[in-house]
DNA sequence: GTGGTCTAGACCACT
DNA sequence: GTGGTCTAGACCACG
């Protein structure tokens, strides 16, 4: 479980610790049933509040994403693969608009928009 | 001067503001000299705060995209060439980046994600 | 907006703040577009933490029942009248499914249960 | 014997035990010097650890409903049969009070909680 | 030892 | 003045 936070970053440190997660668990890096590190455990490697991850957590059991046994921990829930699939897409679909609507404000043709992501991948 | 706002979003008003006269002044779509409609109209046509039309038309003066003039409103400001495509360049490899890492992270391949791009442009 | 908690109660006050409300909502008592008043109002007057307030604000626009609006305040979401009636139904059912199952494996006819009701109501 | 639990409630292990049990008690469905089944073997049928079963046991226990043994088990105690109407009337009460506080606020009738009562009973 | 709840108080972003 | 985020620390319920 690797993570990491930027403190100073515009986006709240309870989001960065959310996306980083999801993103895990929808690629299937974090499979189904598997334990997250306990709250405190995360709190102290990343250095911020347990309430901050907690956060994290929270947002991340609202989204279905992983359940809590009170007692023994987090788990990864179990999801269907068609499930899991779908919310892969709207993730990258989500990313995907942003950066076609970006590129499409800034002036930026189709070809240019492919040329720039096969140059910085 | 098109604009829209998407009230409930994550991103702020002011902000949702600011990236589209941004992006219309890198694009070259508003010419340097050209007028920015008042506060007030742009507030009314909205139907955001004032204050917050302020906030934008603030952070586009901050970033040394528009200059006000007191007294006969704001205007796109003069940009060299080279000045204005630096500033796009980073616009676009800034939005660019975050595709990427969010594909990456969900476990996409640099050719899915090309696929992808050209799908939904 | 009347609301009370019992802070010794075996459920949280969080809780007890959400399901006060959530009933308002439903009942529509609380029409759609009304202000809640400010986290730190209520936090006041019930003598509780503004966390504990936000807490039950949380819980409330996880049910999709509020918005927030940054800045300006939380109001409650528009609904339609079919959305509403089904969640009413769904709460009014799972209070009756506990009553029922409590009445049953107790030992209780449905004819008892039914004077009971009558009785105490 | 029969008990059942729902891992993922929000209601403790440990309380569904006791409310089962103390049921069947109340009921006479268990009836006085009945032996309850040991730890282990429910803590085995369910799937919970034995000091969630043991939680459960010692609730009853505090509650007057069970007494133990030491070395030969857990027994259903003897109740007077005015002791247990009583202690049943008090848990149908508390059920009821639920049931009609939450119909009360949800803007239901008394007519309709009878009607729905006889309809999902 | 795990998460759940709560307190008191601070600073920031937004309207 | 509104909500959003975060800190530091405490106590409780649960397994």
């Amino acid at each position: 479980m690797r993570l990491s936070v930027l403190p100073g970053s515009e986006i709240p440190v309870y989001r960065q610790i959310f996306s980083q997660i999801s993103s895990q668990i929808l690629s299937g890096a974090l499979p189904a049933g598997e334990a997250l590190p306990p709250i405190r455990t995360v709190s102290k490697e990343l250095g911020v509040s347990v309430i901050t991850v907690r956060g994290a957590w929270d947002a991340l059991e609202a989204a279905g994403l992983i359940e809590t046994r009170t007692g023994s921990g987090c788990f990864v829930k179990a999801l269907s693969g068609s499930e899991r699939e779908e919310m892969r897409s709207q993730a990258i679909e989500k990313a995907l608009s942003e950066y076609i609507e970006n590129a499409k404000s800034l002036g930026y043709s189709e070809r240019e928009a492919e040329n720039l992501l096969r140059e910085y991948w």
